[in-house]
DNA sequence: TAATCCGATATTGTCGACAAAATGGATGAG
DNA sequence: CTCATCCATTTTGTCGACAATATCGGATTA
């Protein structure tokens, strides 16, 4: 799995990891508060540590802190994804577009064959669209390895972004979008091989706002269901 | 200042901020060894507060940290802020296509105003480029909120981005730069209240890339007078 | 009955001490 | 003379206890 790396460092950057999934899972609900006397206690380690931790998480933007009021796992609401994936769509529109001069024939070759698999594994598997989403991820991600900028990497790889999974995992239930994503993935490495960043960059944007076009649909009627 | 705000919080906030502080001037040099006991006797708390806040620093870049060896304040080499600055471009141009159809003929018109101070600081004192750069600033982040992008506003505000002052502060000494830049403000100002969202941004493109190229010959001529 | 005040309880903030790991230097072998 | 090894010292990581603050419930009063 890309998130976990459980047995290395600190107990407090384990407990972030740990903590980091549970959120983005949605083990830890939404809002909800987070007791340090407990999760230390679960996690088998002293409070200092977790403390470290949860100050790690709250500079990812999984949980806000309140001084003196402890700490709340993050609510996406629709605004703030709407807020997601605009800037999502600026920063890997860009990514894109350098990817395309920066990337080498073989990296982009690799794409094609990730793709290979998303295909297959959709074939075979209708409903189980959870391991298309790590993967669909790893797509992005390489696409963004390839713009070379390590800034970017951070943003929107492993450390900063958990986000975006976090939304993913709320929104993959019925996510029926894995064909035209599918389609709209070959689209882009075409223009990849091809060195055309502009066109990369514009079908990498479509393709983002197409998604969030799906997924605002899904919370109005999540939201009209709650009534 | 727009950074500090001391007095309140816990002792690790006031320590996170104080550390910024201290590290965007340059008073703790790039790739200094960070010494916990030292610096937490010099601020007057324990350790616990701020290992806290040093958590907290490599959320938001400033320092790095390798596990059971410390922290070092980040150095800035020339990849680095140009891959900034591109994420930079990205961001603030995008924030500025949206500042263009959300903004308020109010907030435009103090934006105009703001200029004005500028271009009054200037005339004044030709070489106290300080507090037009945190100015410059202002402006940027002012253009930031007209977009009503909350995430963004967290990347590119108080929190998260100052890895750009820090880089500010250093090329702030031979940057004579402020006409120009100040010239292209208000040519941005002027698309702003034209809405026209795509010369808006265009106009931001163009100015944050002059910023880099200028920023960039500067520390070429660093490292070459460095050898 | 509703609002407010107040105290008991739970939770967060902070500190000091100990354990574990890394750093640096001296010593010895090749 | 160079390199590896080992040990002393420093520095980081972790824990438990205490202080400060917020939260919650009940009692009191208008």
């Amino acid at each position: 799995m890309l998130i976990d790396t459980p047995k290395q460092g600190t107990l407090a950057d384990k407990a972030a990891q740990h903590l980091a999934h549970s959120i983005v899972t949605g083990e830890l609900a939404q809002g909800q508060k987070l007791n340090e006397a407990e999760l230390a206690e679960r996690y088998g380690m002293g409070r200092g540590p977790l403390r470290e931790a949860l100050r790690h998480l709250e500079g990812m933007r999984l949980v806000t802190r309140i001084p003196n009021a402890g700490a709340r796992v993050v609510v996406l609401d629709r605004k703030t994804l709407a807020d997601l994936y605009a800037v999502r769509e600026a920063l890997e529109g860009m990514a894109c577009r350098i990817a395309a001069t920066q990337m080498s024939d073989e990296e982009i070759t690799q794409l094609s064959k990730l793709l290979d698999r998303h295909e297959a594994q959709i074939k075979k598997q209708g409903g189980k669209v959870y391991a298309q989403k790590e993967g669909d991820l790893d797509f992005h991600y390489q696409i963004v390895r390839g713009s070379r900028n390590q800034m970017l990497m951070n943003m929107l790889g492993s450390e900063q972004y958990q986000l975006l999974r976090m939304c993913r995992h709320r929104t993959s239930r019925n996510a029926q979008r894995t064909g035209p994503a599918l389609q709209q993935h070959r689209q882009i490495v075409a223009a990849l091989a091809l060195r055309d960043g502009e066109l990369a960059e514009m079908l990498m944007r479509r393709h983002i706002q197409g998604a969030w076009q799906s997924i605002d649909e899904m919370i109005a009627k999540e939201e009209e269901a709650a009534e």
